[in-house]
Order: C-alpha cells, then structure tokens, then sequence
DNA sequence: GATGAATGAGAGTTCATTCAT
DNA sequence: GATGAATGAACTCTCATTCAT
C-alpha cells in the first residue's frame, strides 16, 4: 500500500508534471496531448507515461491535489470562525475557474469522469462545516443544503469559464447567487 | 451572392443530418465522429462533408438552429403576456439542458468555440423582451440586467448536466436562483 | 450478416494488403508491424485499419485463406482417389511452411492466438477424408487417429521453419515421418 | 583477455536473473519485457542490463545454460548403458518442452535467431553418443543420422507446444517418432 | 556494482477531411 | 449530388536501453 520515497529527481520530475499538465489542461482542456504536456515540463512522453500510466491517471491526481488544495482552504476559513466564510470561499472557487478549466472538471466532470465523484466528497466535508457554521450563524436560510451549495458552486464555475463572462459580470453572478442563498 | 435553391434531395438530407447531429452530440458530446453522424443520418460521411465543410461548421448550424428554437419560445411566452414568463423560460431552457449537451454548448461553447457567440446575441434579444415584461410587472429587481440573467441561465444548465444532478437536486437549485431574481 | 459487395477499388486494395501481409509476416513473424503491412501494400495505414479494424483481424483474414487453399487442394487430392494422398498432402504442406511462417501459425498459433483453432477443424475434416481413404487402402496402420497426423504435420512444419533444415534433411525427416504412419 | 571473477553478490545476482528469465520467458514468450525479468529476479533492470548488454545476450545465455543442463543429461545416460536410452531422452526434452517455451527455442529458434546455432551443436555431441550407441545395438535402423534425429526432436518439441496437445496425444505422436526410428 | 528514472523510437488505433467512382 | 474508400497526422501507450544517483 505505501510505496516507497521517489527518488529526489523523480519527485521533482513528478511536480513539474503535474504543474505543466494543470497549466496544459487550463488552457486546452482536457483534450490536450499528452505529448504536450511533457514537452511543457521539459521531460520526454515516456516520463509522464511512468509516473501516470494513463492519461486518465494523469487527471485523477491533478483533480486530487486540487481538491486538496480548496479543501485545505476551506478549513482555514471555517477554523477563522467567520460566519461569512461559505461567501468568501464561494466567490474565490468562481475567481479561480475563470481562468482555469480544471476547476471546473473537478467540480463536474462532464463525461471524461476519472474518478472525481469521490474527490468531491472529500471537498464536500469541508463545505459542510463553512455551511453548518454560516447556518448557525444565520448567515444562510435554514433550509439550505449542501448539495445545492454545490450545485450553484459547479453552476458558477461553469458559467465563469463560458466567453463572455467579464470579471464584472462575474462579480454581479456571484452576488446574485449568493443572495439566494442569504434570508 | 444567392445560392442557388438546393435540390429537394439535398435539402432532405440537410435536414436529416441536423438532426442526427442533434442526437449524437447530445448523447456523446461534441467528441463524437463525423462518421456516427452520417451513420445516424443515414447518409454517407461525404454527404455530411458537402452540407458542412467542416465538423465546426455542422456545430454552428446546430447552434444557430437551436437557437432559432429557443428564441421562438421565448417569444411565444413573452406574446402571452405573463409577467413570469422569465421564469417559465429559464426553467424550461435548464430542463432540456439536463439531458442534452447541445443547449450547454450553445449558451457557453468553452473551449471548441464555432461562432456562437453571435448567435447568444439573438436569444438575447427575447429574453430582453421577456426581462423587461417582468420587470415592469415588479416580478424581479429593478437592478437586474440582462446579462446577468444570460449568465445564470448558462451557469444552471452547465451545473444541470453535471453528473450527481438529480431532478430534485435541479428543481431546487433552479428555484434558489430564480428566488436570486426576484425582489 | 451479408455486407454488401465492395467497390472494385476497395476489393482491389483488400486483396493487395491480403497479399503484403503474407509477406510481411512470412518474412518477419506475426510481430512485424502494420505499417510495414501498409508499405509493402501500397497504401495508408488507415486503410489498413479500415478493412482490418484490428492487427488480430488481419491475422485472422489470413489464417482463413490459407485455411481455405489448404483445404481445397486436399481435396482435389481425395477426389483423385490415391491411397497415398495422404502422404503426398504431408509433404506439400511441410515444403510450403519450410518458407513461410504463415503455414505455421496456422497449424499453431502459439500464444498470439487469433482464433485458428476454429479454422483448423475445417481443414481437419478435409484430412480426415484424406485419412480415411489411406486406412481403407491400408496405406496407413489401423491405429493411426486424425489428431496424431494433425500433430505430426504441425510438429514437421515447425520443424520445417527451424534454422538448419536444409531440402535434403526436410525430406528425410518429412520421409521418416511418413514411414511412422505406415503399416 | 581474462575477465576478473565476480563480486559473490554480482555472480548471485546473475544466477538469479538466469532463473528469473528462464521463468518468465517460458510463461510470456520472448517477448515478455525486460522489466518483468528484473521484477520477477527481484533486481532493478539496470542490473538485468550491466550483466546481459542486450535482451538478446539474456536469451542467449539461458540457451547455453539449457543446453548445457541438456547435453548433462544425454551424458549420464548415455553412460548408463542402455541401448534405448536415446528414447528416454527424446521423450523427456518432449515433455519438457510441453511446458516450456524454452527448450523450442533452443532447438529452433524461429527468427529472434540468438546465435542458438552453436549452443545445438554442443547438444548434438551428446546426442550422437546416444545414437551410436543405440544404432550398435540395433535399436534404431542403421541408415538413421544425427540432423533426423534432431530434426524429430526439434519437430516434436514445438508440435508438444502447440495448443491442443494433451498428454495423451503428446505420448501416441511421440510413439509414432520413435517408432520410426527403429527398425 | 546496483538502482530505477528518463529516454524516445515505434506500435496499434482513430478520425477529420479529400476525392475517385 | 451522393458515395464510401483512402489518406495521414495525431494520439495513447510500451519497452529496450542509457545514465545520473
């Protein structure tokens, strides 16, 4: 089950890899070639092919770091203790997908699935706890769930990635579906 | 300038082909061959080729035409007078979203772009006039604009075709961001 | 289950792959690649993919052929009504699989199986005929069953194949062989 | 001119790639991967390649060991005495070829030729005492010579490979050979 | 000497597009 | 106009071999 220490260059190799691909897969979707990804990290196909034996691998991690990396933020928000930090995280998931595709993937991996349902449970825990505190707090109508925050959260996120969406207009979107979510 | 009038075969299997397109695109995304089109249309792949020189170019009519589709619609509504007919169409429009891809596309073509932008403009133009029904009658804040609107009907029905979007799940969410709208 | 006829030119580049293949893998062993198949035919590989949609079908295609002329000619042989058919069938094939590893691999598909084993009970049924007709004549012992010539004829044509069997030494050996048969 | 001995570990470790190889290659064929030998001897391919610079020295060298286990084998017998010791042997490399790609490809190597022809002569020594032996003591007819014997053997031992030959025709069709080697 | 990560040519396969029939 | 066979670039993935650690 654990396997062992990569190798100092390996796991530097890994990085640049999944760095190239999250760069790669933003800009072309996930459509994008392999090919092209490794010659973003400056390595040949087969090192990318070594570490992630298949394409769909190769998107399953970036989707869990990812994942990782909002989930984290999730919690350092619900650890500030603000009631208003579901709103604040909310509007930084959109902010972030505007400019990338792969949040968006994560959020609704329309058809090329690579395992996200589970990634986003993973997500999902963290939300909850932003939710529960903002409920408390009457910050959120009571008969909100979390799977509608969800739910608008992807909407927003796909909507964010669509031509046309100004960072102004983005900013009056999220107001306007935060509102809904507001008493 | 004016094309010649097509023959009452070619103009056939035109349609045929849309159609088909409509279909496989719905069910497999825009990724689906050419050749399945045809198969579908019950026509050669060539066939496809003389009506739509190219595979963006067979989006393009399938957008403009859906396009034509909603914006009927929407006029329709908007003669009958009904202050919520924003609402009806908004509803209706992340229904059928749910199970075809082809209405994400239209409202947000990410990536494999064909020139809907243009097209967008038209269904525009009668949700305007159903917005500006609606707010005369008070039915939504006076400060909501049009492309806010635009931008959340295409945030919902992206968010509709994610996978894990029940039709519970949907009626809620859709509901939460029509309660967005109003005053 | 009938497809319906194929164009003269298609029919035509069918045939010419058909051809390139036995050649191909004649020379070079069934791991000689498609490509090369395409080369030595003439045309693109996608063609090839097209009338084989798999290395295997191609395989298969080829098997079948063979197959089919083995059979014929043994036959032709039977109909002539020699008692010695039998033996005379033996040689031809040992001789044409001392030059051609297709021969071999129909008679064994060791490991890149293609489902041979089908196509040889076709050719076994035309042997049997031959058998048959020598153990009446009393050309052959009484005991001698179908499935050891099958193997002695699959073990010759091996051996046949291997490096160091020269005409002189395949006919001693294919002569031996046949003497194993006799009364 | 002479290389210096092996580090004790190194000489362990080439035995055990030895073995691994031989393993592996009677499973998968020749074309099992490199890597898989160096998995299975519980080394690093780096290892598998700075003891055997080519796959092709690899196979070599597991042919020269079978050979030399082989030809060790023909020995004792042959100093055993019995005049049907050739049989016995004949029979033995059959049956174990029956499990083992190995000892095909030693005594034929169809193509991925690994200079296996030398290492056949060194067996052929063994072989020829066994003959003289039994061809002084009349077992087998007189006019029978060493290539016919290897040949059958060579023959036997692929067809034993084939699929489809069960221990019960493996034993008739090898009776039939070697009955057509006595008198 | 051993390790195992990196390399990169090459394999099988797909598909938008062209063009002879 | 319609047909469907041919094209060939592109894609994912494998593996013998090299070389930094």
């Amino acid at each position: 089950m654990s396997e062992p220490p990569l190798r100092a260059d390996a796991r530097r190799n890994r990085a640049r890899i999944l760095a190239a691909a999250v760069e790669v897969f933003d800009e072309h979707g996930t459509s994008a070639s392999t090919e092209e990804v490794a010659r973003r990290a400056g390595v040949a196909v087969g090192t990318v092919f070594r570490h992630f034996p298949t394409k769909a691998d190769l998107l399953a991690a970036i989707m869990k770091e990812l994942q990782g990396r909002l989930a984290a933020r999730a919690e350092t928000l619900a650890a500030e203790g603000d009631p208003a930090a579901l709103f604040t995280f909310f509007a930084e998931v959109v902010e972030r997908a505007a400019g990338a595709r792969t949040v968006v993937h994560l959020l609704a991996a329309d058809g090329t699935d690579v395992g996200v349902d589970r990634q986003i449970a993973g997500l999902g825990e963290a939300l909850d706890a932003l939710l529960a505190r903002a409920r408390e707090a009457g910050a959120v109508r009571a008969e909100v769930r979390l799977d509608e925050v969800i739910a608008l959260l992807t909407a927003a996120c796909h909507g964010a990635l669509a031509a046309g969406w100004t960072p102004d207009l983005r900013h009056r979107a999220v107001t306007r579906l935060l509102d809904a979510l507001r008493p």
